[in-house]
DNA sequence: CGCATTATGTTACAATATAACATTACAGTA
DNA sequence: TACTGTAATGTTATATTGTAACATAATGCG
């Protein structure tokens, strides 16, 4: 299955139905894994969803407390750490900072392209990417566990708003 | 310029001088450029080739102090500033910590092989990486100003130390 | 030298993350 | 249903990493 979605979303698009749709995703997983998506840990994951970009572990706690729960930061860290072991969520480790997995239940490693101006995060898939990097490590001799790329630029449509000034 | 060293180093290399090698370098290129690296600048770039791996800010703290220099943690960070800035030191930012730059003075940016069984890192400088990364990225329309590629696993010495067990 | 600039010292604090132990909720079973 | 072991959350305290802001010292240059 491949996404072809474009990856920075539109100006306009359906936000409340892209963080419905994850969250249904997310559900439909941990179900079929006999993973448990708590109320806690489905509210975060909610959050960040919702936040529509990487956000701070303590930006989390703060709207989780205006939510009326009562949280300190192991409330959140935890969360954090269960949706990142089931694949839920990436850290952005560049910004100390976190996002839903658009392709959460495939098994991939981490892509993002990071726009500087929008602050929008992007995730990849590119298997050639992939690919690319592992016969480099091979090369050498090295064993490829997991890896990260973080590329940092300007987006598509912040190049195009940057213009029409 | 390219280099075919092996970039984990052997375990019986001659540390000193890959040491002395690296700050010979620094001194050339801030030289060359009109950059000033300034006696603790120095002392900090020594102590992170001396530790032959990442070594994190607060580490660097005390061994400055050890040094007997009186030094806080500004003093580390606008140390550590100034030589990422000039592409002397790279940050490793999935472990908030800091290796020497092995191209100093090249322009690239940075992809490391961290053996997650030595704690050992090796800086790659693979051209096809590189371009297929932008590449990819290009295809979105997106434009790359920088990049980090952390890539996570087992060296090729310490899975044949393992092998020997 | 005298001046401007850059670098460093110093103090205080912000931001991010974890340890350790107490309590509660939950799933499975008698 | 009540019992029990495990997993999840609450709670307090603290560790780790990184900056802000302002004072002082060193450096390069006219």
């Amino acid at each position: 299955m491949t996404h072809n979605n474009p990856p920075f979303p539109s100006a306009d698009h359906d936000h409340k139905h892209c963080v419905s749709h994850a969250l249904k995703n997310a559900e439909a997983y941990c179900q079929q894994q006999g993973l448990r998506l708590t109320k806690l840990r489905h509210q975060v994951l909610e959050l960040i969803w919702a936040n529509h970009q990487p956000v701070g572990a303590y930006e989390l706690l703060d709207q989780l407390t205006h939510e009326g729960r009562k949280a300190a930061p192991p409330t959140v860290y935890r969360a954090l750490d269960f949706l990142m072991e089931n694949g839920l969520v990436h850290r952005i480790s560049s910004r100390n900072a976190y996002v839903g997995c658009s392709h959460a239940g495939h098994d991939h490693t981490a892509q993002f392209l990071i726009c500087e101006s929008c602050g929008q995060v992007a995730e990849l898939d590119n298997a050639q990417i992939g690919s690319v990097i592992a016969k480099g490590a091979n090369q050498l001799g090295f064993t490829v566990a997991q890896w990260t790329l973080e590329i940092s630029g300007t987006c598509d449509q912040c190049k195009h708003r940057s213009q029409d000034e």
